[in-house]
RNA sequence: GGGCGAUUAGCUCAGUUGGCUAGAGCGUCGCAUUUACACUGCGAAGGUCGUAGGUUCGAGCCCUACAUCGCCCACCA
């Protein structure tokens, strides 16, 4: 029991009430009373990556869902929450090898993939150990019964089901195609993970050679000697004449094969109104060299060096060097009519932070416009058996309104990113995350192949192969694995037992009814998520998608290492509480908005933690004698304070229910203090003193009830403190404040 | 280039459908004192709600333009 005679002290408290609900079961919602008779609310969480430590973000992000499952608890909801770690594959690949480096100076590929897997497990089991223990101090009412893991035995069965139904239902393919390669981290990444920096650049205008017709202009000359073509806009008088004329150059050591080729998508206002078509060096020219069936000649390699077929001049050479030379043999000609300074966009992987080389790679795609047949759709506007795409998918759920995204803006952000989307490269280079499923022959091509694989030798699998079924060749698994995504975007149902259509958790709690992810990862995650339950399930993941912001430093500046202006959420849960900082990232900070942290903001709610404590204090030392189980009329007075309490809660439940956290808490913490400290408990003094034991007893009721009121009001946001003080109040049922009814119906 | 957000007290920010005599925390200044609580109470100063127009009985909130800061998307070569 906590010590009620000294100031609030949640360090001696907050570790105690935790082990009480764990142990009370009650975070396992099969354990709330009447368990089988409560409507399911369910959440899953978002899963930290396996990265290291929680940041203020986490804390953030489980304030705002662990005020969310208590109200639904207390509502008398199957309330569930489920906790869970993602492997980040990429993240966590990066960060193990960048570990390693500093430490050994030796990149994966010089200690070998299984000694490199082996060494990000051991890390990643250390970091989840850790961050479990920070999110018991943040207090998150969690379901520790139903942990799950992007990577166990479990979330595993479910990558490779989704895959291969994907696969066999034609959506996903393996194809060779420009992608997006990351030097740095020797891998290939998807469309989202590529960042723009704005750079100064040379834009230089040339010419192939003295007798080309056409002028040109790039900011990559090195990449020229890949040239195909040089494209033009079809109604552009002044090259029409060249139109699907062929010129045969000496160009920088090498020989180029120029077409002119007509095409729309050419600005004639730009530049020379020419571009020169770069087939395997370029996203754009690659679409334009596939419409006009332009040959493609790789002259960049996954080092970002030249090749041999860059020609003599430069083969070997880094682009950069090869930019140079190339430059110069230009301006030696003559060939160079202009140089001009410009900004320009530099591409970056988002994880290692080099600079991306558009490469043709063989690679593995989602198909987000193939059309095919949806089966038991649950989606408005798109029926069972009816052809549909991924897309559409993606797009329906939040028009339609089945999804509801907050703050609403983020909506016209999303149709945006989907009008816009091109196929899904989920392969990747990398040796930590979940393996391809599928196997090829080793040697011989087996007989009994399925018409349907479009690569020779494939096979794709669920159980983990060594021989084919078939031919009873030796097979090996495809050495790529999936972006991190893929598996994320199962989240909410390969946690409740999916693949298992029948399993109990998937019908009761699935779909989900929260998602409280950051608005960074709308893309990443919430899309692909909307994406997977769609078409694995015929369903929405989620009904409410809540995109809480980023915080800042006091300053307003990001976080950041090499600000070193991090704040661990450990340390000022030591100073001030758990409920502080919980109150500090709940009130004023609504959704979809940034924040600046600022640890005075803590300090008050820890003011009021200790108003609290002392309110209940003078409450409980002031109606000793009075019995809650006994009936007493409250006088006008007393009715009439109550009777406003009640209206508060009211007001509060709504903005509950709205998930208008911010304005809750606000409020309560407003009336608590100025009301029910300063006014209420103020004019009862007297009253308490009363030699007429009817207005005594009337006063005690008086403030029992509305002191009671706002434990349960106040629980969602400060959980702790709450409990602590049920814990010394006369009560009707020794039950714990976590599980109480809530007052308003 | 396209889209979005922010601009409210010295600082950090709220302000839910237009009703506001514009609020909170911190900071500043006065007063109170063995008080449930100094992690306190009472009170005060401090705002032409970015700028300019408009709609309305009424605008911090709605509309239009502009300015400043910030973010997202986009390989005008």
């Amino acid at each position: 029991m906590a010590d009620f005679s000294k100031p609030y002290n949640p360090k001696e408290t907050e570790e105690r009430i935790y082990d009480l609900w764990q142990k009370s079961g009650f975070f396992t919602p099969e354990n709330l009373p009447n368990a089988d008779t409560r409507e399911p609310f369910s959440i899953a969480m978002p899963p930290p990556n396996a990265t290291g430590t929680l940041h203020l973000g986490h804390a953030l992000e489980y304030s705002l869902q662990d005020a969310i499952i208590r109200f639904q608890r207390m509502r008398g909801k199957r309330a569930l929450w489920l906790p869970g770690t993602d492997h980040a594959a990429i993240a966590t690949n990066t960060k193990v090898e960048k570990m390693l480096i500093k430490k050994e100076g030796k990149n994966r590929h010089d200690i070998g993939r299984e000694a490199f897997v082996t060494i990000v497990e051991d890390f990643v089991a250390k970091s989840r150990g850790a961050m479990q223990r920070q999110i018991r101090q943040i207090g998150a009412s969690v379901d520790w019964t139903r942990e799950a893991f992007t990577m166990d035995d479990q979330r595993l069965l479910a990558v490779r089901t989704a895959f291969k139904r994907m696969f066999d239902a034609g959506l996903i393919y393996k194809g060779f195609r420009v992608i997006n390669w990351d030097p740095k981290g020797q891998t290939a990444v998807s469309d989202d993970e590529v960042e723009h920096k704005e750079e100064k650049g040379t834009l230089y205008t040339f010419r192939y050679a003295p007798d080309f017709p056409i002028p040109v202009a790039t900011t990559r000359p090195e990449t020229k000697v890949g040239d195909t073509a040089v494209a033009v806009h079809p109604n552009d008088t002044r090259y029409r004449q060249y139109i699907d004329k062929e010129f045969t150059i000496e160009f920088a050591g090498t020989k180029l094969q120029i077409k002119i080729i007509a095409d729309e998508s050419i600005d004639p206002e730009f530049g020379t109104g020419a571009v020169g078509i770069t087939p395997a060096h370029s996203l754009i020219d690659a679409d334009i060299a596939q419409r006009h069936d332009l040959p493609m000649v790789q002259i960049i390699n996954e080092y970002g060096r030249m090749t041999e077929s860059a020609g003599p001049l430069v083969a070997g050479k880094k682009t950069k060097e090869a930019r140079e030379i190339i430059a110069a043999w230009l301006k030696e000609r003559n060939l160079l009519e202009k140089e001009e300074t410009i900004d320009l966009n530099i591409s970056i992987a988002e994880r290692s932070g080099g600079v991306i080389e558009p490469l043709p790679k063989l690679q593995w795609f989602v198909n987000v416009n193939a059309k095919f047949k949806i089966q038991n759709s649950k989606l408005l506007h798109i029926p069972s058996g009816e052809e549909t795409t991924l897309k559409d998918i993606m797009r329906q759920a939040v028009a339609s309104g089945q999804i509801n995204i907050m703050p609403d803006r983020f909506e016209k952000i999303y149709f945006h990113w989907i009008d816009n989307l091109r196929d899904w490269n989920i392969s990747r280079q990398l040796w930590y995350g979940h393996r391809i499923p599928v196997w090829r022959h080793k040697s011989a091509k087996c007989k009994a192949q399925s018409a349907k694989l479009e690569n020779n030798n494939l096979i794709v699998s669920i159980e983990p192969l060594t021989h084919c079924p078939q031919c009873n060749d030796i097979v090996e698994q495809d050495p790529d694995t999936l972006d991190t995504w893929f598996s994320s975007a199962l989240w909410t149902f390969s946690t409740l037992g999916w693949p298992d259509e029948n399993a109990k958790d998937l019908k009761l709690y699935h779909p989900t009814s929260f998602m409280n992810p950051g608005y960074e990862i709308l893309f990443f995650w919430v899309a692909r998520m909307v994406l997977m339950s769609g078409f694995l399930l015929g369903e929405i993941p989620f009904k409410t998608v809540y995109l809480h912001g980023i915080l800042r430093d006091d300053q307003g500046r990001k976080f950041s290492k090499s600000l070193d202006n991090g704040i661990d959420p450990v340390d000022v849960i030591e100073q001030y509480g758990t409920d502080a900082l919980r109150m500090a990232l709940v009130v004023g900070i609504g959704p979809g908005n940034d924040a600046n942290f600022d640890l005075n903001k803590v300090k008050a709610y820890k003011h009021f933690a200790n108003k609290i404590w002392n309110a209940a204090r003078f409450v409980l030392t002031h109606i000793e004698g009075f019995d809650p189980k006994q009936d007493v009329s409250l006088t006008e007075h007393d009715a009439c304070v109550v009777e406003q309490a009640h209206t508060l809660a009211a007001e509060v439940t709504q903005d509950m229910e709205n998930y208008h956290l911010y304005l809750a808490a606000e409020k309560l913490y407003h009336y608590f203090w100025h009301t029910f400290a300063d006014i209420i408990i103020e004019e009862a003094k007297p009253r308490l003193q009363s030699k007429n034991a009817e207005e005594r007893i009337s006063a005690q009721k008086m403030l029992y009830e509305t002191l009671v009121l706002q434990l349960k009001l106040l629980h969602p946001f400060m959980p702790f403190i709450t409990e602590t003080v049920w814990e010394q109040i006369p009560k009707k049922h020794e039950d714990l404040l976590i599980i109480q009814k809530w007052p308003v119906a």
